[in-house]
RNA sequence: GUGGAUGUGGCGUAGUUGGUUAACGCGCCAGUUUGUGGCACUGGAGACCGUGGGUUCGAGUCCCAUCUUCCACCCCA
């Protein structure tokens, strides 16, 4: 046999029992609200056909590179999902007598072949809630709900910042700038946080821009919310822009989120796909400066994709699972958690401790039955690492006094009680314990 | 993909102008007598110094190549 190196692909990650119960946590979260607000879960497979990722994206697209190409044994052209909105797209085109709206939720690993850094995998959990089928603001105002609850929670604060890519272009339109630079220009105003004026200047004139041009893009770029009433434009674009974007902010300020939500005019994402209403969301404090989850809405995407004559307006928001678990992981709630509520240690009982676990287990708690023939320093050793609370230990002792011993790691104390009723014994010290 | 750094036991590091058996902390294993943990003490295992060449009497230490990882750019989640 050929020695190989012990590594890991590229950009794909092991997470460890401590990680991923943290990222279960998360995901679990996560459903259950996506499942308060009426979306179902939508499961849809890793690989897909090449030529499916193809259409989607255009054939000079940088993310056509991004795409993991794979082969099977009959050579047939096949692709990793890149993401999880075409797989969406592409249900929706299978089963065209889909009720609409459509609301689901999906939570899976996608596949990028690209630059890997830290927080930055090729292989990486997307969380996506979509719903298809409904224009207007509604969808958008309930996202922003939906958002709200999630992080609240996770217990993160945020701030979820929104714009209106028709809003954007028809800023874009209306200072001067001709059509064939609109798209150049968003991704440079994408930047508007995090370079300077002089930066984004140069920036700006390196696609041609002209200062006027330029300084009035900056004008609408620096527009409050309260200010967008003011603007009068015969632009269509620019108008609808600003109706949505008013209609939104009445239907946020009416549930009472307007503080959780800020107006950024220079947001943009990068997407093509977008339409209209795009959101992006961040840590209140600022403590991670990229961004934990956004979307936004994209009517044509679908439309285009399923092709026949309905349309299909859609809005999607997505949760990055990463980013979030970088926020929980320190936290004490995590790190003095132990996976396991009760460690059972037997001495020469094994079968005896078997039965007590199946009994504790059966009524709620996480049991583990030491089943390594050790010292028992080193079984309470191995408990202690692990956190456990409770260790329990039968031994011939406690076998002819029809009892057990019950350990509280934390207090140091132990106790015997009776076998006969172990269960209801074991609940009253778990519950005194969590008393004090 | 382009540019810049990096690579020493499981992890984090030290290794002086190239010179005998590569050091330290953490971790790991075992013990400090009987069925009791977090501390302390004692002992132990574990690295051909990323890989392949080269210079040299001699290289972890110099040169070249290659790979890995990381950081910028690009793009995004």
């Amino acid at each position: 046999m050929k020695e190989i190196e012990l590594r890991n692909v590229k950009g794909c990650t092991d997470y460890s029992p401590k990680e991923q119960f943290i990222r279960n946590y998360i995901s679990d979260i996560l459903k259950k609200v996506f499942e308060k607000y009426g979306f179902k879960p939508l499961q849809t497979p890793i690989l897909c056909y090449y030529d499916l990722l193809a259409l989607k994206y255009d054939e000079d697209s940088e993310i056509l590179n991004e795409v993991y190409k794979v082969t099977d044994q009959a050579d047939r052209n096949l692709a990793l999902r890149y993401d999880l909105t075409v797989p969406f797209a592409k249900y929706i085109a299978i089963n065209q007598n889909t009720k609409l709206p459509f609301k689901r939720y999906e939570i899976g690993e996608v596949f990028r072949n690209g630059p890997v850094k830290l927080g930055r995998d090729r292989e990486f959990i997307q969380c996506d809630v979509d719903c298809v089928g409904i224009e207007g603001q509604l969808v958008e105002a309930e996202f922003v709900a939906l958002y709200v609850e999630a992080y609240n929670n996770l217990g993160i604060d945020v701030i979820i910042k929104y714009n209106n890519r028709k809003f954007l272009s028809g800023i874009i339109i209306e200072s001067g700038i001709p059509e064939n630079l609109v798209s150049e220009t968003i991704t440079i105003i994408d930047k508007f946080e995090k370079m300077s004026k002089e930066e984004l200047v140069k920036e700006f004139e390196k696609i041609g821009l002209k200062t006027e041009q330029i300084n009035k893009l900056f004008t609408y770029l620096n527009t409050d919310s309260d200010q967008l009433i003011n603007i009068s434009s015969n632009n269509e674009l620019l108008t609808q822009g600003i109706e949505e974007l008013n209609t939104l902010k009445n239907y946020i300020d009416k549930l009472g989120l307007l503080k959780y939500v800020q107006f950024t005019p220079s947001l943009a994402r990068g997407q093509e796909y977008y339409t209209g209403t795009v959101f992006e969301v961040y840590t209140r404090d600022g403590s991670i400066s990229s961004s934990i989850g956004g979307g936004g809405r994209y009517d044509k995407m679908i439309t285009e994709f399923v092709n026949n004559e309905n349309i299909y307006p859609a809005v999607g928001i997505s949760f990055g699972l990463n980013v979030i678990y970088e926020i929980l992981k320190n936290r004490t709630e995590f790190t003095e958690k132990s996976l396991t509520d009760v460690f059972i240690i037997p001495m020469g009982t094994e079968i005896e401790c078997l039965k007590i676990a199946g009994l504790l287990r059966n009524s709620g708690y996480k049991v583990e039955v030491e089943m390594k023939n050790r010292k028992m320093k080193k079984s309470l050793e191995y408990a202690n690492d692990e956190k456990i609370p409770y260790v329990l230990i039968l031994g011939e002792d406690e076998l002819v006094n029809n009892c057990i011993t019950v350990k509280d790691m934390k207090q140091k104390t132990q106790q015997q009680i009776s076998t006969t009723n172990i269960l209801e014994e074991f609940n009253k010290i778990v519950d005194i314990s969590k008393n004090i």
